[in-house]
DNA sequence: AAATGCAAGATGTCAGACATCTTACAGTTC
DNA sequence: GAACTGTAAGATGTCTGACATCTTGCATTT
């Protein structure tokens, strides 16, 4: 699996040398001259990969000093993050976090969404598990993810704030693959319908904290789904 | 006020003109050629530039086809769509939705806290609190902000939630001018000293709810002093 | 009409050069 | 001896020009 581009390699390369605790927070990393002889390309190649880890703020290039690496807290990138958290030990506890995270936007949109969703939208979410009860009885796994997928989009649009969907966004493509492997049993898919039919009812009714509170339960359902798919398989 | 490098300037003004709407989502922008031309740099600088924003997911780069932008929902730069949101019009209306969002942070993690916090932690809690009524006193806004926002940060990472404090980082960034503007005023010093009283008492219990009952009542007092302070100021 | 080949234009990469900034150190001055 | 200064080394910033490779459209060939 050779990547894209010589930029790309670099850069990975260099981030996980940084993951690996070569260069700690706070160092140098190594100058574009020493970078460029040691992965054996030019030092323009060197310093496009800088400028993306440097956008990421996962390094502060200083003309005339050099280049360091910011510490864990200030970097922008929630994949290299997760690189980080994930490294060797503590997947699973990584994995959690993000669930944790994810809890505290969805619950958050959905309080929002309570008093801005409009009635046409209402219905589409009622749509949305009509056609994941359809997907359930037909066992079309593939059909059941995207209107799941497409009922949590709703919601997240309907809390009209753009940044919400901006934070989300990353984490969306994080979560996915794991989504999708869950979504495969039978049983959690019946506790899926149930929980997003009593989300879609309590925005029905526009009531805030019972909207907070139906998509609260159904984040716990999904984090003890996670746990108990983890404790299974290691 | 010029800008510090060549590079910035170019990224700058390119998302300038994205934002402006020359180039909408999809579209594709200038080659590179093109874009060393107009703002008269070499065309490594112009690449240089579009490998910033390529690092941000604002752009997507096709080799051999061209340069597109993406969808606004796929830039993972809060502060690239802060500027975009607040383009012209709406800024006030930009600034209550970071306050929503920081309100779903904040508050998930004081929650997520209240289980994890230790007893040391508490107690430095209050001694934040103390700093900021001492502060309040001789008036000092600067020692009252430090302290305000060292409660803050503690109780993040108290959530010992990783990527919580990293999507809150560039929030804290951006919404950093506008605190020290409301800190400012003496009766806003008060309510956030007795808000950040019941946090603290919250936290010490124990209660996961009642923490993040009071975290939100703080966010709702910080929500309506902005508001207010929009409003005069408008 | 379908398949092929080629040229144009885009990004990817390279090489070497010079400019400018930061820092350390040696030398000068008082 | 302390403060100032100039210089050299090493780092990043930028430029120029070249060649490689990929995509696409179009003309050519079959």
């Amino acid at each position: 699996m050779a990547r894209k581009s010589l930029v790309g390699e670099v850069a990975d390369e260099l981030l996980d040398r940084i993951i690996g605790g070569e260069f700690p927070p706070g160092s140098l990393v190594p100058g574009e001259h020493e970078l460029s002889a040691r992965h054996e390309v030019s030092r323009m190649t060197v310093r496009e990969a800088m400028k993306t880890l440097e956008a990421q703020h996962i390094l502060s290039v200083e003309r005339g000093r050099g280049t360091f690496v910011n510490p864990l807290n200030r970097w922008a990138s929630l994949e290299a993050v997760l690189r980080a958290a994930s490294e060797g030990k503590n997947e699973a506890e990584a994995s959690i976090q993000l669930i944790e995270l994810r809890r505290m936007l969805e619950t958050g949109a959905c309080e929002l969404a309570a008093g801005r969703i409009s009635d046409a939208d209402v219905g589409v979410l009622f749509g949305y598990v009509a056609a994941m009860r359809a997907a359930h009885e037909v066992n079309d796994v593939a059909a059941f993810v995207e209107a799941d997928l497409a009922f949590h989009d709703l919601i997240l649009h309907a809390s009209e704030n753009v940044f919400v969907a901006v934070l989300f966004e990353p984490l969306h493509r994080v979560l996915e693959k794991r989504r999708t492997e869950t979504s495969a049993v039978r049983q959690i898919q019946e506790h899926a319908i149930g929980h997003h039919q009593n989300i879609a009812e309590a925005l029905e009714s526009r009531d805030a904290g019972r909207s907070r509170e139906a998509m609260d339960a159904h984040m716990q359902q999904t984090l003890d789904d996670l746990k108990n798919l983890v404790l299974e398989s290691k």
